[in-house]
DNA sequence: AGAGGTAAACTGGTCATACCAGTTGTCGGG
DNA sequence: CCCGACAACTGGTATGACCAGTTTACCTCT
């Protein structure tokens, strides 16, 4: 963790700050669907910035879903949860006071539940020689870090990249994408929370020896098993979480 | 279909064009990743559109991943396979001369064939008891059509769309949105690509019933066996296309 | 009084221009 | 040869004007 000492200023732009000012708002339901924003000029000035700015944070809204604009009309609040894509996830993951939604850690670990197991199948069944060399190469790795968890954390990142791209699924991989940024969001905390998954190596390596003899089945019930474990365990995380949240607000 | 005789007039904006253009470059590979794209300012005079139009698309781009911009230096393309999220299948479905991405379909179909299990299993879970009127309903209003099987499409679509909801599975639902979008642009073909599933009224019944009980593992049979006449239906489909191509240009 | 149409007053869309704020490269002095 | 300052890039923000749609209110005619 030494490298992360120093967190990079991060500057952020006006326009970026309008965007994900309105979008929390929207996504908190602070302001209801089909409700009219005010108009550009009008919320330019409430916000203090340049109409310019607010505008390109209005137009990412709109390729969001978040809103919808019309030309001499008023600009709408959608239904998000009826038109939105999966990048809102990582919005939605964090409540108002900084707390996590555990529903929603709790829907994406299903489905990625859901998806590995086809992930591997497909993997196993179209998995190239590079692909293949790459897996196996990961795990040994992953094998030879048996005692650096985080390590491995990382390597298996690499792993379950690699046998996306092997599936050939595009689908798949750019849910992935999405999936992982959101993932991400909590490495550190993951270490832990998957520890049983991170450190059944057992597994990746038959899942690698699978996908490399083209053994669909056998592939895809070994990564059912796998991501089973750490689901499991973050279903229990929030189950405990859950509980505690509605006794302490009796 | 007398309802869609009149296309309505899509006026497209600047900012919409150049947003679809830059995009669909990239997404060709025209642009290779690393690529650094030119000034805006030379940009918005390539394009002869001002620069804050030029800005909006641009901005846009970055939050679908596919550049990255930086203050100061020059944006440039991403590797928008391991970066971009769902949206952009809508936009790879389509190849330049307006034909379709076969491997674009099974992949879409793929995922859809893995996702409703799922989501039916977790529906019988967690179906309050509005979802389950609203699906019994729906079953009922197609099996009203036995005969107009584009009517009963169209009800399918509410049929999953309640089913997503009734899952309560935030991930599934905004994954949902994105794969209904890519679905409706083929929607007319897929009327009679489709025949055997949306016939099958016997299944959609069988599916609702179940999560009216609470029988997650009913359900998910169900679903499994019910989305997988569709998909084999379109992969036979699309294999069919590609021996056509391959044959085609030898 | 009601129906119709027209104009004014909104809305978002585009533009030109200037300047601020970072990054990169170059050139000169130590 | 190193290094620092200064151009000369890059993107970011701001102003103000005008274009292009939509909505509304009012006025006219029936």
């Amino acid at each position: 963790m030494l490298l992360r000492v120093f967190t990079p200023v991060r500057r952020r732009s006006v326009s970026d700050e309008v965007f994900d000012q309105l979008k929390a708002r929207i996504v908190r339901g602070e302001m209801e669907a089909g409700a009219s924003l005010p108009s550009e000029r009008k919320l330019a000035e409430l916000l203090g910035v340049n109409r310019g700015a607010l505008r390109e944070a209005l137009k990412r809204l709109e390729q969001a879903r978040l809103v919808s604009i019309q030309h001499g009309g008023t600009t709408r609040v959608e239904a998000f949860l009826d038109t939105a894509g999966m990048d809102l996830l990582t919005e939605m993951l964090f409540v108002e006071d900084g707390g996590i939604d555990t529903t929603v850690v709790r829907s994406v670990m299903e489905m990625r539940s859901a998806l590995a197991p086809d992930i591997a199948r497909l993997a196993a069944l179209r998995a190239t020689d590079d692909h293949k060399d790459a897996l196996l190469d990961v795990v040994g790795q992953m094998e030879s870090m048996a005692r650096d968890r985080a390590a491995r954390q990382r390597l298996a990142m690499t792993f379950w990249g690699t046998m996306v791209a092997a599936s050939r699924n595009v689908a798949y991989r750019l849910a992935y994408n999405t999936l992982n940024r959101s993932y991400q969001q909590f490495f550190e905390v993951m270490t832990d929370v998957l520890a049983d998954e991170l450190d059944d190596l057992a597994a990746y390596r038959a899942i690698a020896d699978a996908i490399d003899r083209g053994d669909t089945a056998s592939a895809e019930r070994r990564a059912s098993a796998l991501v089973s474990k750490g689901a499991d365990q973050v279903f229990g995380l929030v189950d405990a979480l859950e509980a505690d949240t509605t006794k302490g607000t009796p």
